[in-house]
DNA sequence: ATTCAATTTCCGCATTTTGGAATTGATGCG
DNA sequence: CGCATCAATTCCAAAATGCGGAAATTGAAT
């Protein structure tokens, strides 16, 4: 029941902004048609599905998106490092991102843009990637223990493919983070476009989570890209002392509105 | 079940970053603990809950903030208006919201930082208040048919003390809405914090969202919230047009990482 | 007007969930 | 150092709930 809510609601997630009739969810799940408009009908009364226009294909509903703000807050994290971004990415001009593991992917908790806008070439808040490939993501997999890597990578390997790296690629990156601390990565994903990635490692805990900045490799030169790496390690270093002090970890003010 | 789980990651969406334990959402929910112990593995499971630290507190996983990625592009709406908020940010200077409703709340859906960082003050994206709560939730539920108005008020007047606004000052302000087809607000929710806002009414459809611009009371006089006014029912003119046709609704371009 | 596909409702059966009790584990106290 | 306490986890038989086939309804297309 509760397997079968969640996965429709991934497939809800696929279908994107038009929604999805029924008899396809269906379909695509294996289910019944009863089963799945009974499942429909429960979560659209908790408004995580909603009906485009009020006809008959659903999507997913704004209840969703309520309850991710508090997730993405949860950790902790994103309220800490939002300065961090914002500072890169106002000094850079770059569009910087803070990235999370969930299970075998790699999730975008936080961005800020930068003046050069890379909107559509990069993922947004909420965005996912098997662990392993894009910047961030190989950093938070490379300061994984030994055997979680091991795991993560005979799981996702056949996932590489359509994100045109190869295991061996990907192996290799993960060495470099273990190296250097940091990946720089060129043509990642999209041919022209380049990113520096940095794992945050909590005091006396693995690497939970990594920054990176993407932009397109022609912007930047060695030097500068150094200079940007350089800033960053201060940045992440700052956050994790931080994190060290436990700090404060009541509720955010609860403030006004949008 | 589900309903059981859906107020489950409701009750640790309150308990915030340092997570929550079993015994203590069991009584909250009502529940016996060897349920919320299998309700809790099973969303574990999905990556929708994860444990603090590896111990034995609970809060919400990182998966949820993929799904709501979706979910909140899912509207289509997010893609469209973020252009026209950029670019109310850029030249205001100003904090940016677009809104949509969701059951009686209304829920923050995108967001623009402003020059003027008011991040403490206001809701993040994800956030979530009273349908007629707030400049731009008001400017929602204006727009609604006049029973659903009627009967959204009577389920939420309990809760509008809260927030410092009694049902009358709620129904002035959806009359102010209805009769100038936009809300300026003062000491909105935080003292000395004002906003703008206005509905966005598909062509041929009831309202569904809403834009608002939130800044320091100080900060702009009469005459410039006045342009501010216009500039916005320019923008909101040019994205219900954009909505007419209903263009593309195939999936954005899978892009490259974070 | 008729047909066909898709959605929604109904209902008896059986699979699943349920919560009390027992077990294990962790933490603090005498 | 061992005992007591509280929370988390596992187990199990009873029963409630979800399941899907089939029937009814909607509504769109011919």
């Amino acid at each position: 029941m509760l397997d079968r809510a969640v996965g429709l609601l991934r497939q809800l997630g696929e279908a994107g902004a038009g929604g999805q009739q029924l008899s396809r969810l269906a379909d695509a799940l294996g289910l019944s048609a009863s089963t799945t408009h009974r499942l429909l009908a429960a979560l659209e009364h908790h408004g995580w599905v909603e009906r485009v226009d009020g006809g008959k294909r659903h999507r997913l509903g704004a209840a969703l998106v309520a309850l991710a703000g508090q997730a993405a807050d949860g950790t902790g994290l994103r309220r800490i490092c939002r300065p961090a971004l914002a500072r890169l990415s106002g000094e850079s001009g770059e569009t910087t991102f803070l990235i999370v593991r969930s299970g075998l992917n790699a999730v975008v908790v936080d961005r800020q843009e930068g003046d050069y806008v890379i909107e559509s070439l990069t993922q947004g808040v909420g965005g996912l990637m098997p662990l392993g490939i894009g910047a961030g993501s190989v950093a938070i997999l490379a300061g994984q223990p030994l055997a979680e890597i091991e795991a993560v990578l005979s799981a996702n390997a056949g996932r590489y493919a359509q994100f045109g790296s190869s295991l061996e690629q990907v192996r290799h990156r993960l060495a470099r983070v273990q190296a250097d601390g940091a990946l720089m990565l060129d043509d990642s994903l999209i041919a022209g476009l380049a990113a520096i990635s940095l794992p945050i490692r909590p005091p006396g805990h693995a690497v939970t989570a990594a920054i990176a900045v993407n932009f397109i490799a022609s912007r930047l030169d060695a030097e500068a890209r150094q200079a940007l790496l350089e800033r960053m390690r201060r940045e992440v270093a700052a956050v994790e002392a931080s994190l060290a002090v436990p700090a404060t970890l009541s509720r955010p003010p609860r403030g006004g509105e949008g």
